[in-house]
RNA sequence: GGGUCAGUGGCCGAGCGGUCAAUGGCAUCAGACUGUAAAUCUGACGACGGAAGUCUACGGUGGUUCAAGUCCAUCCUGGCCCA
């Protein structure tokens, strides 16, 4: 009895949601002599320790990661302490701090962490590139940078954009692709994942890999989930994104709030929905369905893969109180106040509900603060509060006022 | 090394020495409409102050001037041309 699946079961999940295998045919060849030897492949994924709050972007790749796991290949997770230890990587905005050793550390435990929720942390290997990249010398720099033309590495699509374009490049960025590359090397990788910006770098990794030696990893990119309101990609920097640490609430109702023609792409992307129900979905929308509940359908399948079936739930019935019905929610941040009075600027200041005065008047003026559903009209009134009062901020800000 | 151009608010990008907290676009936020969708409309969008106003900002530092984002010097960063 084979450990593994058989070969066409596992092209069909590997294929599923990606964008590009190249190459195909060597994918399908690593994959039969792994079921013949019975012998794992060794899946590589990189992960950057500099930017340690994951988001269900991120997820899309691991995602594919966790099949690989379940079909009983060796996942390799490699933490890029050391590339991160050194700064920037992609040059295009202001340097960014290097970051220390102890940094590194603690965002590469929280990394950890958050990857957990879609990986397999049983089965798992976790590598520090700065095991053999700390080491290299300058002669060993050198030897591995001859291995690529600068002609090659200006292929790159951010490369050649910027270098026509006049912006700056450093010539440690065009390291970045060598150490990665050579990343493939030490840990042997049969495959590379990655999203479809990682391309370049992914492929750099097979050629660099033949230069000493090995067999050419395949590479495997999976499409760049879009933000919340669509065109550009999830990102922190552009809050457009849904944390894997959200809460229930959170998730579901970012889900809700995100564009119509997202809804099919996050469903293929981030859920492990079966593509015939996602078709019908399609279908169901092109005949006439609101889209909004193929959208509840969707954030409710989220919760339910990053939180469990209970939360996903409880997020449902807390959306449906609270923005459907207008209703208060049930747990609401409470804040305690000394006075019977109190000034209404002061307190959503104190309370942290805006971050200046200025906002806080310009919020009142705009008619987005009510206390117990009704308009706060002046700014420069004060406030006589009574225990359990409710105040609401904007379209989701509530507190409720203790005495 | 020489010449030349540039560096403005979250981003892009305007800005005759005074009326510039700085046009405009994007993003964001609030309100209306809705399905916490899109589109649309209205408004806001440095901090403090009830307000009058005060302060902090236009790469850094010094200067000229009653007055500087705007002029000068110098430094830093970058582009382009020449070597």
């Amino acid at each position: 009895m084979s450990r593994f699946p058989s070969l066409n079961e596992q092209v069909d999940i590997i294929r599923k949601g990606a964008e590009e295998i190249i190459p195909e045919e060597e994918l399908v060849r690593k994959l039969e002599l792994s079921i013949k030897e019975q012998k794992p492949l060794r899946v590589k994924l990189g992960a950057d320790p500099s930017r340690p709050d994951l988001h269900i972007g991120h997820a899309v790749v691991l995602g594919k990661m966790r099949q690989f796991q379940d079909l009983g290949h060796q996942a390799v997770l490699i933490i890029g302490d050391f590339t991160a230890m050194i700064g920037d990587p992609t040059g295009r905005s202001k340097t960014r701090p290097a970051l220390t050793a102890e940094d590194t550390k603690e965002n590469s435990r929280s990394y950890f962490e958050q990857a957990g929720i879609v990986l397999n942390k049983e089965n798992l290997e976790i590598r520090y590139n700065s095991e053999w990249l700390a080491p290299m010398n300058f002669r060993d720099v050198i030897t591995l940078s001859a291995h690529y033309t600068v002609a090659r590495m200006l292929e790159r699509d951010d490369f050649s954009k910027r270098y026509s374009q006049g912006i700056p490049i450093s010539t440690h960025e065009f390291l970045y692709p060598l150490a990665q590359a050579y990343d493939s090397v030490a840990i042997k990788s049969d495959i590379e994942l990655g999203g479809t910006d990682q391309k370049f770098n992914l492929l750099v990794g097979r050629d660099i890999q033949r230069e000493y030696g090995l067999h050419p990893q395949v590479i495997l990119t999976m499409p760049i989930l879009e933000g919340l309101s669509g065109g550009a990609k999830m990102s922190k920097s552009l809050d457009n994104y849904i944390g894997l640490t959200d809460t229930p609430d959170d998730m579901y109702g970012k889900t809700v709030s995100i564009s119509d023609d997202l809804i099919l792409q996050y469903f293929t992307l981030v859920t492990d929905t079966p593509a015939e129900e996602i078709e019908a979905f399609k279908k169901a929308m092109q005949a006439g369905e609101n889209p909004r509940n193929i959208k509840h359908e969707l954030a409710w399948r989220l919760v339910k893969r990053y939180h469990d079936e209970a939360a996903a739930n409880q997020a449902k019935k807390h959306f449906e109180k609270v923005f459907v019905k207008k209703d208060i929610p049930d747990n609401i941040p409470e804040y305690t106040i000394q006075d019977e009075e109190i000034f209404i600027t002061k307190l959503m200041l104190e309370s942290g509900l805006c971050e200046s005065g200025g906002e806080a008047k310009r919020l009142i003026a705009q008619g987005g603060v009510s206390l117990n559903g009704t308009r706060i009209n002046s700014s420069s009134s004060t406030l006589t509060v009574k225990d359990g009062d409710i105040l609401k901020v904007g379209k989701r800000k509530f507190l409720k006022l203790k005495k």
